[in-house]
DNA sequence: AATAAATATTAGGCTAGCCTAATATTATAG
DNA sequence: CTATAATATTAGGCTAGCCTAATATTTATT
């Protein structure tokens, strides 16, 4: 079984990866971990040899087969545990990131799959992420950065890429909840806000900063 | 905060004193633990200066009051997973009890109790072992084993001392079950073993090895 | 009370996972 | 192409929590 150390390790050069394409830079994970760069080459020539990440000298390096299969099952237990602390126990979904990252390193594939089970299989967590199935599959769904699409486009707000409370509190309080239909009116030329009109007639407007951190689907 | 270690000494601490008296001796939680002594002479001196442990010189040691609620609060946690488990997971009873070690660690008391809500707020868990409220009071309930009894005697089966799966794997096949109403119809003077009459009319013979891990009440 | 046995403590070591400081390598700019 | 900046690695240290071996202290036995 893995450390915690490890499985964070994992966790953080699978989302690079997945943010930053293929190869990820040890000062990129020191940053994301907040560890030092010489504690990260370290725990890697350790990792490396447990097959876990393959790297190439002043290449970067990136997850093994074995790696990515480990990294992709502590992504599920986060997002399941997420899920569980949202729609059973009542938290919001701000409020759950820290205490998943202590549940998601809870050593039981039994319970995993009961959790899943007892939550009756969602596809996504509270954030809308998509949850991997117990064979590591990940229900595939395309959706784009609001901040990319043009005046006109329409469709469903799915996810969010920043999940710190300040922005998820900011997203409540403006109204703005995953699944809204919305349609994008309007693109300020000069300072790029948007202005989004919600299937019940309301609309709000939204910093760019914001719509880059909003995903929308369909 | 204390870490996972420290926790496991309080939990086993407070055990043993519960079990044995007051004062517990280095060697008593060496062996419960399945560490070495010295490691915990080591340990104690550390949980000592942090307040969590009081200790005179060859008598053994205590936990403070500080220590004593820091302890219960893992008890708390450890039973209301254990209740989560096999109540909404659909865990038996006795496979519970290692994925539990691992849960009772989670550092939230916001989690602990709105589990504790979500679960309704139980007095036992799924080993009739009482668990406190978030105040740390226990519901008292008086107990006693059932190898203590006389012929004649009566009452309810409560609660099992022995955690182990092969001992609660033999209560389910010989159908003796947690909440069971049963009278002692005859101890044998020979063997010491007590045949017991179950509400539905049905009768067990147990050992004196099992009568004494079996807790009854009322 | 003297000795053996049991119990406890000290001393010195080890690993995981972090740190700082120093050095080496690679990329960038002039 | 060289100087500087950015990035990566090595070397040496630290703490938590464990270990073994040696020593000390208690308790029990005769």
């Amino acid at each position: 079984m893995h450390s915690s150390a490890e499985e964070n390790y994992l966790k953080a050069i699978y989302k690079l990866q997945e943010a930053n394409g293929e190869m990820v830079a040890t000062s990129a994970l020191a940053q994301v971990l907040g560890i030092h760069m010489a504690s990260v080459t370290d725990m890697l020539k350790k990792m490396s040899n447990k097959k876990l990440v393959a790297y190439q000298k002043s290449k970067g390096f990136k997850l093994t087969e074995k790696g990515r299969v480990a990294a992709i099952g502590i992504i599920r237990k986060h997002r399941l545990w997420e899920v569980f602390l949202v729609d059973k126990l009542g938290f919001r979904w701000d409020e759950v990131h820290d205490i998943a990252e202590q549940l998601e390193h809870i050593h039981s594939l039994e319970l995993i799959d009961k959790l899943d089970a007892y939550l009756d299989f969602p596809k996504t967590d509270p954030h809308g992420d998509p949850i991997p199935d117990a064979k590591g599959v990940f229900a595939i769904s395309k959706s784009v950065l609001l901040a990319s699409l043009l005046p006109g486009s329409q469709g469903k707000f799915t996810g969010v890429t920043d999940h710190s409370s300040a922005f998820l509190n900011y997203l409540d309080k403006i109204g703005l909840s995953l699944g809204d239909s919305i349609k994008v009116k309007e693109v300020e030329e000069f300072d790029k806000n948007f202005t989004l009109v919600l299937k019940g007639k309301k609309s709000v407007i939204v910093s760019f900063k914001v719509a880059n951190s909003l995903l929308i689907s369909e």
